[in-house]
DNA sequence: CGCCTTTGACCTGCGC
DNA sequence: GCGCAGGTCAAAGGCG
C-alpha cells in the first residue's frame, strides 16, 4: 500500500496562487480543471477519503497527519496539503471546484476534532487516474491555482464534516487534539512519510533509539548535519542538507513516526537551486543509509558517464539517462508538477521512463500517477511495512 | 584526501 | 525577559 503524505506548508498569509508559486511550483497557474469530487466519486464510493488508523499522529507543526486510503481502491494515497489557510477545507456548498490544486483534489478532507485539516491538497493517486471518466480531466492541464477557497468561520475550524456534499460528507473521527507545537518559521514544507525500511523498523522494534535512522536514499545527495533528541518522541530526528550541489538550501529532517516506528516522516525544506543529480560528483554523497559508527557507506557515487543496466538488460548511458530525466522534468513542468520533489525514476530504469514518455502522449497525468507511488517490487525486496511506495527510492544497498 | 557521521555547544523562535 | 525546545554549527574522527 502506498502511503504517502505530501504536508506542504507555506505562509500563511496570501492568495494561495501565490502560495503555489512560492513553493517553487512550476507549470500554468490558471488554466482549466474540473473539480474531481464528482468526477470521481462513485455512488459507493463517496469524495473523501477515509483514515485507516485510529491514531493520527501529528507532525512536528503539530498538524495531522491522517493516513488517507482510497476506499475504492484500497490503496493509501499521497496527499499534498497547503497550509496558505487556517482550515481551508470548503464547505459543502462551495465545495465543488473550491480549493482545488491541480485538478486532482480532495476538497474535503477530514478534520479530526479540533484539529484543523491544512487543506487543500492535492491527491496522487493512481486511483484518481482511472476513476476519472475517460481521463479527460487527468489528460488537462492542472492547475496549481486553488480557486476560491473557503476559509470557515473559526467556530466552525472545529468541526467540518459536510452532509450536503455531494452526499458524500466527511468522514470524521475523534482524536485528543494532538499538542501543538510551536511553529519556528513559516517557511515552505514537505512532509512525507514512508514505510521505514526493514532495518530500521527493526532497529526501532529492538529499541535502538539513538543510532541515526537507516534512510532511504532518493536522487539526491544528502549530508547529515545533525541529530536532535525532540521532545515527546522516542526517536531522534536528524537533519540532512543537500549536498549535491554547492549552495543548494534544500534540507530535510528525517524522523520515525511517534506513533507507527514502521513510518519514517521526512520533512523537506527548502527547494533544490539545481536539477536533478543525474551523476553524481564527489561533492554528492548520498546519506549512508547504515549509520553505524562510521561504518560502510552506501554512497551512490558513480563514474561520469557510467554505463548501467536498465531493466530489460539495456546498457544506458547515464548521460542518456539524463536527458530523459531532462525530458521527464520538461513534461512535469508543463503539467505543472515539479519533478524536483517527485524523484520517481531511478537511474537504472530508463526503459521505463521510455514507457511512461509514451504514456505521457496520451494521458500526462498518467505519467505523474502511475509511476512510482503504485508501482509493486518484488516481495523479496518488500520488508515490514512494504509500499508501493518503495519505487520512489533505492533501499540500501539497492542501488549500487 | 575528501566527504561522511557524530555530538556537544550555540543560536533562534516562541510561549509564558 | 526568561526558559524551553528545535535548528544549526563546527570540531573530531572514521571510511574508502
Amino acid at each position: 500500500m502506498c502511503d504517502y503524505f505530501w504536508h506542504r506548508m507555506e505562509n500563511d498569509s496570501g492568495e494561495l496562487a501565490d502560495i503555489v508559486r512560492a513553493g517553487g511550483r512550476s507549470g500554468p497557474s490558471n488554466t482549466e480543471f474540473e473539480p474531481v469530487a464528482a468526477e470521481w466519486r462513485l455512488p459507493s464510493h463517496p469524495p473523501v477519503f477515509f483514515p485507516t488508523r485510529a491514531e493520527i499522529p501529528t507532525n512536528t507543526f503539530g498538524d495531522p497527519f491522517v493516513n488517507l486510503r482510497d476506499p475504492l481502491l484500497d490503496q493509501f494515497t499521497g496527499v499534498e496539503f497547503f497550509d496558505g489557510a487556517e482550515a481551508m477545507v470548503a464547505p459543502a456548498s462551495t465545495a465543488a471546484p473550491a480549493g482545488c490544486c491541480s485538478g486532482h483534489v480532495a476538497p474535503k478532507l477530514l478534520l479530526t476534532g479540533e484539529q484543523e485539516m491544512k487543506g487543500p491538497c492535492n491527491v496522487f493517486s493512481r486511483a484518481l487516474h482511472r476513476i476519472s471518466p475517460g481521463g479527460s480531466s487527468m489528460s488537462s492541464k492542472p492547475s496549481l491555482l486553488p480557486s476560491r477557497l473557503v476559509r470557515p468561520s473559526p467556530a466552525s475550524s472545529g468541526s467540518i464534516a459536510g452532509p450536503a456534499d455531494h452526499g458524500g460528507g466527511v468522514q470524521q473521527i475523534s482524536s485528543p487534539r494532538p499538542p501543538v507545537i510551536k511553529r519556528r518559521k513559516n517557511q515552505a514544507k514537505k512532509v512525507v512519510c514512508i514505510p521505514a525500511p526493514p532495518a530500521a523498523a527493526a532497529g526501532a522494534a529492538a529499541g535502538n533509539r539513538l543510532s541515526g535512522e537507516v534512510v532511504p536514499s532518493d536522487l539526491w545527495a544528502w549530508r547529515k548535519y545533525g541529530q536532535k533528541p525532540i521532545k515527546g518522541s522516542p526517536y531522534p530526528r536528524g537533519y540532512y542538507r543537500c549536498s549535491s550541489s554547492k549552495g543548494c538550501s534544500a534540507r530535510k529532517q528525517v524522523e520515525r513516526s511517534r506513533t507507527d516506528p514502521n513510518m519514517l516522516v521526512i520533512t523537506y525544506t527548502s527547494d533544490h537551486n539545481h536539477p536533478w543529480p543525474t551523476q553524481r560528483n564527489a561533492l554528492a554523497g548520498s546519506t549512508r543509509s547504515q549509520p553505524s559508527k562510521n561504518g560502510p557507506r552506501n554512497n551512490l557515487k558513480e563514474e561520469p558517464n557510467k554505463e548501467t543496466t536498465s531493466s530489460s538488460g539495456h546498457l544506458v548511458k547515464e548521460e542518456e539517462i539524463g536527458e530523459m530525466e531532462k525530458t521527464i522534468e520538461q513534461a512535469g513542468d508543463t503539467l505543472g508538477f515539479d519533478p524536483m520533489i517527485h524523484p520517481s525514476y531511478k537511474l537504472d530504469q530508463p526503459d521505463d521512463l521510455f514507457a511512461d514518455l509514451a504514456e505521457l502522449e496520451g494521458d500526462p497525468m498518467s505519467l505523474i500517477f502511475s509511476r512510482g507511488f503504485m508501482e509493486s517490487k518484488p516481495d523479496e525486496e518488500k520488508g515490514v511495512g512494504a509500499s508501493d511506495a518503495f519505487d520512489m527510492f533505492d533501499w540500501a544497498g539497492g542501488s549500487s
